[in-house]
DNA sequence: TATGAATGAGGGTTCATTCAT
DNA sequence: CATGAATGAACCCTCATTCAT
């Protein structure tokens, strides 16, 4: 039972590992489950009885590599001493733009797909043990000792801020290179911080 | 001859109205050909009188909708006396807002399918006269008697953040409604001008 | 499994035999994949598993047809006891002729659509087990104690000498009848077989 | 009234000389009566006022081209001091052979398309003036002095066995190259046309 | 559970032909 | 005579999905 449970998994782990190939390569319009099926060596009818369609195996590599992306981030992070806020973020934001920096298809293929929605969505409902929770990153802000106004909005402003800017000076270099764009861009966040904090009462 | 081309004329259009309004309905995968044509009244083989392929004439649309609604903000704005930088921006971010929250399936459209890349090459090699030169925005930063370190990154991080944070929020309200976003945004939008401002020499 | 295997090779006659019917009763470039498919009753896709295009169609048609042929002549001369050269070849001619005669949306078939290239590739290529092989024919020549000059060139002149003019008389009557051509064709072979005879030294 | 007459040739010419060039170099399945007229230089429309269809151009192509290489090889061999059958018949052939062997495309233009019927059809039914009657060339059987059982059938097999050959070999090389061909079959004609002599009283 | 042959609707595109100008 | 915009049937081919094995 082990050794099927086995092959079961490895079937999965075939299909996604050259879904995910391909998607990147070639986009997921031009991906067929023809060519999926094909080159994961496994028949057609297979795919079927692990994802509904193209699009149900899309979201479940999205969300499957965003996690793993935010954890290298995360892990990294611990292995620095830095306590303040702004220097946390900054730093968890540079490594992750360097991981894309590293790896350009897998940016174009997530922001290509990835909404607040999907995200949310299949971290939740996935049965897979995703490396970290994403919502880890949210006690990074609620640690700090320093109030923000709405902790929520302001997360999600520097993803946006970042994933959106990021995604065309990486893959285009528009406007300008992401080496040009990174001082700037650290300084915008440092003022996204600020612009939301609240001194605290001790702080009188 | 005259009643020729303006017969030319009204199929085109028929034909560019058809397919926004499919496309914002349906979305541009789920819309064929045949759809755009049978809704348009016109035969199949017209189309390709007028355009190359679907992804020509979604280009074309997105060129036309985004220049549209700059030259409606552009215009509104010249009708207010304000003077003051920030204010004007956030007067023609908050004017596109409302344009994008009373029409929603135009937000999903543009945002899906702008990039700085298309809007450029469609504003340029186009032989459409567009109602407004996109590129005038750039006039309100020189204009100013403020200095930049580097405007063009500065118009760029402010129409990413904006236009991300908001797709999100009026379509999904993720993670909050637009109207709580907006004084968030706003205030950040005034932090990254301020982060971005060189002291003028007679400052001193 | 030999169910499978059995239905898919009843498919695939069943599209070679709709195809032939077709392309003899209307021509190729009146016939279409969906004219083909709705005659033989299968859905459209499978024509595509089977074949790559109406021409390969063609081309393994031609091979076959023509292999049958060759085939009936060769077995019909084998119970002939004729020995000589000359009788050999023209019995074999004559029964070709025959065939085409009596089958002349056959011969309309082969010849507007056989050349020496496409036959010898699909003959190779193939792997149908075609009923004889047409190089067999060469043996004839070699088997006779006669010598030629260059046999290749010999046989390639009967053949095109005979197809050509027999496809004019038989399909066309013009210039004259397949009876009346007969006489003056097998003379005219004879001929041939002798202007390249080499005088052999033993027949001094 | 003759300025118009000479327009109306012109366009003609243009049709007819464009369409030659789109057949022979792309054949003419694949050329398109769009293809032809936009090289022609004039409107859609004005093709229908000449031709009735693609094939309608297709055949008056042949019948000026083919009638164009006799007179060719015709009035060379008036230049030639040649008395005797065969030599003339050979010095034809040869001269037509060096034609197509210096006009590939047209020899493949035309051997796929020439059928005896066509060939007499437009001679007989065209309104052009032809540079020659191809019949001219029964005279030259005719003419001699001596007699044959059927000149109409030596001529036949004569053509289509030369044309059928070195169809064959000046495009693909098979089975030899034309100038390794040409000995054997400038022999092989005249056996066919010893085949058919009949000897003459006098000869006696 | 796994297969892969079969399906067939529907995709984008072409192009001969017409006809109002 | 000449035009060329418009037509729309028909083309070839793809591919997500099913289901008997």
């Amino acid at each position: 039972m082990g050794k099927i449970d086995l092959n079961k998994k490895q079937k999965r782990e075939a299909l996604l590992n050259t879904a995910f190939e391909l998607f990147t390569t070639q986009g997921i319009n031009k991906t067929t489950i023809n060519n999926i099926v094909e080159a994961a060596g496994v028949a057609k009818g297979t795919f079927y009885l692990y994802f509904k369609d193209k699009y149900d195996i899309r979201n479940k590599l999205i969300a499957h590599k965003a996690s793993h992306i935010f954890s290298i981030a995360d892990e990294a992070l611990s292995q620095t001493g830095l306590t303040e806020l702004d220097d946390r973020i900054i730093f968890l934001v540079d490594n992750i733009i360097e991981q894309f920096n590293a790896d350009k298809s897998l940016l174009n293929f997530i922001s290509k797909n990835l909404s607040w929605g999907i995200f949310k969505n299949e971290l939740i409902s996935s049965s897979d043990n995703y490396d970290v929770n994403f919502y880890n990153i949210y006690t990074i802000l609620e640690n700090s000792p320093r109030a923000f106004k709405n902790p929520e909005v302001l997360l999600f402003m520097i993803v946006e801020l970042v994933s959106s800017t990021c995604y065309s000076s990486i893959l285009y270099g528009e406007p300008v290179c992401i080496e040009e764009l990174k001082p700037y861009l650290f300084d915008a966040i440092r003022q996204l911080i600020k612009s939301q904090e609240v001194k605290s009462p001790e702080a009188n």
